[in-house]
Formats: structure tokens, C-alpha cells, sequence
RNA sequence: GGAUGGGUUCCCGAGCGGCCAAAGGGAGCAGACUGUAAAUCUGCCGUCACAGACUUCGAUGGUUCGAAUCCAUCCCCAUCCA
């Protein structure tokens, strides 16, 4: 039987290293380079499943230590799966909770066994060992599971920083081993925080391990823009060129260029989301701050020429009034826009690398310096 | 006509001799948001020539070194009694 995961890079940017693929999935294709939208608690905040597929999203995220706690993954396994607890029939993508318990949970005990962290919603103690976040992503049935990581924080000194990287390279292994599921792909996570030597030491590693495809852990964690860049061009030359990588957690629409730029194929960004439920709507022109006096009187759309349904129907001075007068609309339609932008914006880097014009198309954009 | 309680900066509402340009909300204005404990958080919010000065707490006059705070009169408002 053919391999229910295939990823096939169709072209190269001949002007930068920007990827146009494909990622084979149990529940369909996916078109690379990708914007995920977050739905952290099985839901993608503010949007029904329905309004997705309206700005096609190809695929979605959701988050281990997030279900793990509630509802618990037996619920998710009862329900029948992730897809269908929240209704979603396309490709999911699972985070592993490395991120959350690193960054989030009260941690008590980092041991080579696991993380012993206590919950943010009661206190109560866990234990998240490889094996354990393996059987939780296993229950949720998301099409692509990642490695439990230990995210170290960006002000990580070098020993630390190694410390944290060779952890996460023994839990890789851990993971690999006991993943069994033949339904769901399993991503490796390259760590080593902002030290190059390090960063193509986890790559190196990881890429022998023989992954479905990569992560890309540990940046845009407060560090410079820039230095995340470099992070990425250092490693880009050891990661397996006939698999996906994933920056994870990036971005907002400059890293997502700038990722394409050198090579990413799959991003996924809560800032979309979280930015529209704050009334701040991402459009080619800048950042627009919806409930600025200055739209009391604007009646255009958030973006002139954009297809989504917000744009094509509701004018900036009755999305500013529905944010002044705290209207939940407003969060739905401004998430809305600014997932169709995003997801735009990835479908146009495709169409630009498939003419070998995407470093013009990027330039073009990044000129403008107003995301 | 009588009794009582009130009138505070855009609104509500604390303050009841100095530490008060005046707590706290709200509204308003602006900013932040990158593997989501975020429909959240932060700042500003009398005026100006702004490390200082000036004008405010119904009105006017007074007491006091000093008043939004005490006294007098007046004007409004609310409730109750006639």
C-alpha cells in the first residue's frame, strides 16, 4: 500500500530559495508554502468550520497540552477523532505542548524522563513524557503529529541551549518510537535557540531521523527578526530537501514572506486571530487599527480588491462601530479578513514562485515595510 | 408652604480643612499583540509657554496661614408631608 504521506516539491524559485509543494495527507492535499490557521481548543477562535473553507484554509493546527486538559484526549478518541469532534474533514496539524508546558504551565521537575508541569486551569500535577504526548496526539488522529520538544526560552545561554537541544533530540527518538500510527505523520523538531553551531547540529541530527517532515522550534521567541532569519539560512542547507519544514509559531505577513524567501514550507501564526479579536485587520498597505477614529467616516472595505466575505459586504465604519460597541461580529469578521489575507498572500507566493518571480513579488511587498 | 437628602472634572461616583487637578468605574483617544491561560493587556484622559504655572468640585460672599471639604445667603434637583 502506498504511503498515505507523500510531499513532492514541484519547483524552486529560481531568484530565491522559496519552495512550491505539495503535501499528500489522509484528509487532502496541501499546497505549499502554507499559512495554518491556530485552533488551539479545537476551534479556530471566532470561525465555524464553514467560514474556513470560505477563505481556504487547507489545513489547520490544533494543540496536545490544550486537549489534553480539556476535555482529555479520551473525549477526542470518543468523539472519533479530532476531524470529527470539530467538524473539520481536512488536514490537521497537532502541536505537541512543548511550547505550552516551556512557556505556560508552571513547570516543577524538567527531567530526562519528561516535564512534570502543573495544569494552568487547576493546579493539578502531570507528567508529559515523549511516550505519554505521543498516545494524547495518537488519540486526537490529527494528520500530523510533532515531536514533544523542550522550547528553551530565547535568553538561553549556550549550555543551556545544548542541554535543551540533546533532551529534545533523545525525545525525538523516544516519539518516533512510539508513534505507531500509520494514519498520521510524525515532524522532528530542530531546536538549538540562536546559536548557529547548534542549530545545524539539530538539524544534522534530526535529518538522519528520518522524519515525515520538520519543525522548526524555538524562533520568534523575542529574539530579532534578523537574527531569526540568519537562524533559518544556517540551517536550510542540512534540512532534507524532499521534506516539508515548518516554522512553527511564525508569522505575521513579513516572516511569512521572509520564511518563503528561504525556503519554509508550512507556517502557522495566532496573530491573525488574536489581532482581529483586538480589532486589527492586516491588509498590503499596513496594519489598520479598525477602531481608530480616523474609519468613523470610511466606508471602503478593509481592503480594496480582496475576496473575502468580510470585504466584499461590510465597510471600516461599521467595523469600527461593531469594536466600539463590543459586538462579537466584529471579532468573526475581521478573522475573516485577516485569514483570507494571509492565506492569499501564501496563494500569491505560490502562483510568484511557480513564475520564478517570487523574490520581486516578496521585495515588492517587504519595500512597502508596513506589515 | 414645610421636612429631609443632594448638587464633584464628558457620564456615574468617592472625597468631607492641608498629602486634591481631586480615588474608582465608564466613555473617549492611542499603543501592543508571532508553535493562543488574550473578544486581552498597556498608556493618556482640566488648560498651558507642561521637572513649573494657571483655572476647576451649583452661585456669591465669608471664616482660616490654607476650603471640594466649615459658615451664610441664593439657585437648582430628589423624596416625603401639606
Amino acid at each position: 500500500m502506498e504511503h498515505p504521506f507523500h510531499f513532492e516539491v514541484l519547483h524552486v524559485d529560481r531568484q530565491t530559495g522559496a519552495r512550491l509543494g505539495k503535501l499528500y495527507t489522509p484528509h487532502g492535499v496541501v499546497e505549499t508554502p502554507i499559512y495554518m490557521p491556530v485552533g488551539t481548543q479545537a476551534t479556530v477562535k471566532a470561525m465555524l468550520p464553514r467560514d474556513l473553507e470560505d477563505v481556504r484554509a487547507q489545513i489547520i493546527l490544533s494543540n496536545t497540552y490544550h486537549l489534553y486538559l480539556r476535555p482529555g484526549h479520551e473525549l477526542v478518541r470518543e468523539a472519533g477523532g479530532l476531524h470529527a469532534f470539530m467538524q473539520w474533514n481536512r488536514p490537521i496539524l497537532t502541536d505537541s505542548g512543548g511550547f505550552q508546558v516551556f512557556s505556560l504551565a508552571k513547570i516543577n521537575d524538567i527531567r530526562e524522563d519528561g516535564v512534570l508541569f502543573c495544569s494552568h486551569l487547576d493546579g493539578s500535577k502531570h507528567l508529559f513524557t515523549p511516550e505519554k504526548v505521543m498516545e494524547i496526539e495518537q488519540a486526537l488522529g490529527a494528520d500530523i503529529a510533532m515531536c514533544f520538544d523542550e522550547c528553551a526560552p530565547g535568553t538561553a545561554d549556550h549550555a543551556y541551549a545544548v542541554r535543551a537541544m540533546d533532551r529534545t533530540h533523545r525525545w525525538a527518538e523516544r516519539c518516533q518510537k512510539a508513534h505507531t500510527r500509520p494514519d498520521q505523520a510524525l515532524f522532528g523538531i530542530v531546536q538549538g535557540c540562536v546559536y548557529p553551531d547548534l542549530r545545524i547540529e539539530s538539524a544534522k541530527t534530526l535529518a538522519s531521523m528520518d522524519f515525515i517532515g520538520y519543525g522548526i522550534g524555538g524562533l520568534s521567541v523575542g529574539e530579532p527578526k534578523p537574527v531569526m532569519y540568519e537562524m533559518l539560512e544556517t540551517i536550510m542547507p542540512y534540512m532534507p530537501a524532499n521534506k516539508p519544514r515548518y516554522l512553527m509559531g511564525v508569522g505575521s505577513p513579513d516572516c511569512l514572506l521572509e520564511g518563503v524567501h528561504r525556503g519554509v514550507d508550512m507556517f502557522d501564526c495566532v496573530l491573525q486571530t488574536r489581532a482581529a479579536r483586538n480589532g486589527l485587520a492586516l491588509t498590503r498597505h499596513g496594519r489598520l487599527m479598525l477602531r481608530n477614529k480616523t474609519f468613523e467616516h470610511d466606508f471602503s472595505p478593509i481592503e480594496e480588491g480582496c475576496d473575502c466575505y468580510t470585504c466584499r459586504h461590510f465597510s471600516r465604519a461599521y467595523l469600527r462601530h461593531l469594536i466600539k460597541a463590543d459586538e462579537i461580529l466584529s471579532a468573526q469578521l475581521i478573522s475573516i479578513h485577516n485569514l483570507r489575507f494571509s492565506l492569499r498572500l501564501m496563494e500569491d507566493a505560490r502562483a510568484a514562485i511557480a513564475r520564478d518571480q517570487f523574490g520581486d513579488f516578496s521585495a515588492e511587498l517587504l519595500e512597502r515595510n508596513l506589515f
